[in-house]
DNA sequence: GTCAATATTTTTGTATACAATAAAGTGATT
DNA sequence: AATCACTTTATTGTATACAAAAATATTGAC
């Protein structure tokens, strides 16, 4: 357990900014935060500068870091950029994919359904992001596979919101299954249009953040 | 022109890795770098934060910072993914493009080829990017387009190697004609098919790029 | 009381000092 | 000669000190 206290730092705070700990536009004070953590400004500094490299905070220099949530529109943006790598992923995937994988994605769909029968929430998260994480790295394409999870990762707290929707699991549920019978069919553009459809945020999914996000906002 | 050392530290070093300067798994020394900019190590060291964050260059911990060139292998993948990205920006322009996005791409393409009849190398590079940006911009999310010219600028120094190709400029071209034609019908699969051939790396591209890395190694 | 000019405080950015860990060197033992 | 324990050196990570810029407070004129 010898990590260094920038790192350990800065997953801190991307964790606290994640879970709204932080309103857009705060000033992440370095004193205070070296106060609150116990150490001095250099780990924090350094911890800073992965927040703005990663996004998550804006760097005006000789002013500060200030924490930058995105918007609306930026979160649209952001879902709808998921959706398109997660089609292109799925359409690499629908010709290299292993038979093996194809189980793995079937397995994580039975236990999904079994943690959706259950009311077991966490479950049920860790099954549907193994279901897409196996996606990603069956496009064998480790890079973009990189990339599809890093955006991931960085959608994580909205999309948590998102399921939320009442009858919207059952529907997930159903469009696993026709990603994994696209997938087993070899049918590329079936698979792209099958995930695209299943990340993306049109109609209903639409209205419901917006809401989600208006309450959360406050 | 007052501006951090860290960051123009940053860019400095990020330079000399894209030139070449520095070879796979090289360390760079902090106070060998500190010397040389004559700074101290604390620029430098948020400047080493910075190349490990985009990917450039790799932290172990308590060891120091090495350089990390993406071998054969990756950079197959980071083509493959800027292809796909790139298909991706053409899908969703090909609905939203305005007209005066088609103008200027035809402009680009105009000063394109003259820049190829005078041998303006660095006039091609230029209309080719404002060629590329145009449709990052033009697929309506600006996250996306953010997304897109990051591996666009990571992928540079590379594209340069694999444009010398005799006879590569002319094929280019015409590949450029196909994709304002796909955009202005609005055929979004055809715009995006367009798109991932143009960038792609397959057949003779590849074999070439491959000799060229092997020399550039050397 | 308001506004501008100036002084004070705060905060960032950089330099330096120090502590802890890893790497390199040294010598004894087999 | 090779290997292991131990010492020395070098390098990273963190703390602190200082300089420069920005933010804030204070003073004085009107």
């Amino acid at each position: 357990m010898d990590v260094r206290h920038a790192d350990r730092i800065a997953d801190a705070l991307e964790e606290l900014v994640f879970t709204g700990q932080f309103n857009d536009g705060d000033r992440l004070d370095e004193i205070r935060l070296a106060k609150q953590f116990g150490v001095s400004r250099t780990p924090i500094r350094e911890a800073l500068q992965r927040l703005v490299a990663s996004g998550i905070a804006e760097q005006l220099p000789r002013r500060g870091v200030f924490v930058r949530q995105p918007g609306p529109v930026e979160l649209m943006e952001m879902f709808e950029t998921m959706a398109e790598i997660e089609a292109v992923c799925g359409r690499l995937a629908a010709r290299r994919i292993s038979d093996e994988a194809l189980a793995e994605l079937e397995q994580a769909n039975d236990l999904c359904r079994a943690a959706m029968a259950s009311q077991d929430t966490d479950a049920y998260y860790r099954e549907n992001e193994r279901f897409h994480h196996t996606i990603y790295a069956q496009s064998g394409n480790s890079y973009l596979a990189g990339q599809a999870l890093r955006l991931h990762r960085r959608l994580k707290p909205f999309r948590r919101l998102q399921l939320r929707l009442r009858g919207r699991l059952a529907q997930s549920m159903g469009e696993h299954e026709e990603i994994v019978a696209a997938l087993r069919s070899g049918d590329d553009s079936r698979a792209a249009t099958a995930l695209r459809d299943h990340v993306g945020i049109q109609g209903e999914k639409f209205r419901h953040l917006m809401t989600e996000l208006r309450t959360a906002a406050q």
